[in-house]
DNA sequence: CCGAGCATGTAAGGGGTTACATGATTGG
DNA sequence: CCAATCATGTAACCCCTTACATGCTCGG
């Protein structure tokens, strides 16, 4: 799975522009994938170099012109073969897991620091997941909702983890 | 965080080949951060470079002699300024959930079996942090099981997650 | 004799990031 | 007038992956 994929997964349910599809890969996207700018344009005119997508100028009143895609049969049948393309595994990398496993370098003041900024930053994560959970899960499909479920469930088991983690290292040592 | 980072920080416990820097790179590191020979040997290569390690040839017995790198003071020191920089947030990239994302172009057989595999690979993964956490939690310091715990727990929750919603999709369909 | 484990590397290519470059319009 | 939003793109670079290439030794 790449950008390209995922963008023609967007363009398959409607004809985007890439600052639309930018801000596509917001939450609950976001969550589990992104893309910056430097990738959607020039993923956008690679596919329609490979013809599975076609560009459609779109001239507007008040704002500049805007480029949209839509897909062609060719990026219908490529979205759906990647559908067919075994499931990757997950990715998780955390520079501040890789921190702790080294924290016998660190004196246990800036490890009590770090977790609690840790827990801050994903709290804050957290509730942005809540909002978007209680705002939009009655129109959405079962499997959609996974999506918004396992970040929220994930957030709040690292962020359980992380109290009790703290709890035990001020404990022993201060 | 990059592999050299990671790389300067295993070099700092002890003195290690390339070879034995891999298999470093098992449970519970490999939960977070991972790199295979094809970085491992260029990046050992550019440290030694950099002068921030040193080389030296161990002669084996019965096996290939292997080059053993240990940390120069200016590695040691690039290290440290790699514990002092700003901790990167998780990458979190899932093929999985850009599918379940995705889940208006599928049927739900598809979805449910989908799942099902989830589930069965992500138990597998569980199950294997568990026989860690229970071997080698008590020689851990408590920063450093927090590596274990929070792999065990985010697995936990993603496993739970998926049985509720396969529960949902099952009931409602079929 | 063959496969598995030990051991080190290279080369080509893929896929992404960040920063730069440009420019229009709208609202405060 | 200035900042923000809309809008598109390029260029340099980084980092990693996969596959290839080599060769030795031990145990079955």
């Amino acid at each position: 799975m790449n950008s390209q994929d995922v963008i023609l997964g967007l363009l398959a349910r409607q004809p985007l522009s890439g600052y639309e599809i930018k801000q596509k890969f917001e939450m609950p996207l976001s969550f589990f994938f992104d893309a910056s700018f430097g990738t959607i344009y020039p993923t956008l005119a690679k596919l329609e170099a490979q013809g599975h997508i076609m560009k459609e100028s779109v001239i507007q009143e008040g704002r500049p012109n805007k480029n949209v895609y839509s897909l062609t049969d060719s990026g219908r049948a490529q979205f759906q073969s990647f559908l067919e393309s075994p499931i990757e595994r997950d990715v998780f990398r955390s520079d501040f897991l890789v921190r702790m496993f080294f924290s016998e370098f660190l004196d246990t003041d800036t490890q009590a620091d770090w977790i609690r900024d840790e827990i801050r930053k994903t709290e804050e994560g957290g509730s942005h997941l809540q909002q978007m959970r209680q705002l939009v899960t009655e129109d959405m499909s079962p499997a959609r909702t996974i999506c918004l479920d396992i970040g929220y469930e994930l957030n709040a088991a690292k962020t359980r983890t992380l109290k009790d983690a703290l709890r035990r290292i001020t404990d022993t040592t201060e």
